[in-house]
DNA sequence: TTGGATGCAAAAGTTTTGCACGGTT
DNA sequence: AACCGTGCAAAACTTTTGCATCCAA
């Protein structure tokens, strides 16, 4: 997917070294991500970028719709990923904190059933799902 | 529903003039607040009660179980609901941000389909569905 | 009376912003 | 050259915490 690159700044944003390596970032991470992780592994890549920059370069993919930013951690600081343009849903670990991506979406059919019932206009939803992954499950024993 | 301000005091919670007014708020509003609305709510009645006492409240009541903390608002602060031990999923308008509860849940089988598919141990999800209302679809013209 | 609850202020954590400078186009 | 991006520091904002005081049980 070396294109997705090229695809992201055909939009007027500016192609930077720092904005490389976050997408980059964004692409190798199977979960979303924060700010400060993102600003983390720059460091450690030993690309330098301030955390303004990770903040106002997702800020600024984020409108083009090259990322998504959602909020879902527990933690109160928000997420990032790359916007697939797919409907993503996250089954969270409240154990360990991991997120998985599911990869089809348990409610098709159910946005027009809905709109018909309503007469709302659905434009989409927002749906995780919260449980214990195997890995905890063994060690709490529940 | 007088009980249930008993039922949210009978599990070793004081009760204060604070936290049932806390709790009448929360009980008043059809959709989840943020600490800082039930705070100024509580100014607007000339209840006495620092922010600080509202977080350390809610964050009382949500360990017993009274209250539950979500992390869905865009803006990037939590919001508080009181825990009806119930499916509670929003049908929230883009237009005028109002907010209805639906009656239903559409995930019913899903959550032990996902079980058996992922081995997580599924404890509850979060599912809020947006769209325009039949009358802001009217003033848009959508 | 006694332990928990509150108020105030200060701290901690995340995100935003102002401004001068640097890099892309 | 023009304009956008960056770094740094400071600000804004949400949430937490320390400590003295107060109040419900």
């Amino acid at each position: 997917m070396k294109d997705c690159e090229s695809a992201a700044f055909s939009n007027g944003l500016k192609k930077t070294k720092q904005r490389s390596a976050i997408l980059e970032i964004l692409q190798k991470n199977s979960q979303p991500v924060s700010a400060e992780q993102i600003f983390l592994e720059l460091s450690e890549k030993k690309i330098s970028a301030s955390l303004s920059t990770v903040y106002r370069s997702l800020e600024a993919m984020a409108q083009k719709g090259v990322v998504t930013k959602i909020n879902i951690s527990s933690e109160g600081k928000a997420l990032f990923e790359l916007n697939t343009n797919m409907h993503r849903h996250y089954l969270v670990c409240l154990g360990c904190k991991k997120i998985i991506a599911l990869d089809y979406c348990p409610l098709e059919g159910y946005e027009k059933k809905l709109e018909g019932e309503t007469d709302f206009f659905i434009v989409g939803h927002r749906l995780d799902i919260f449980g214990y992954c195997p890995e905890c499950r063994k060690k709490s024993g529940s």
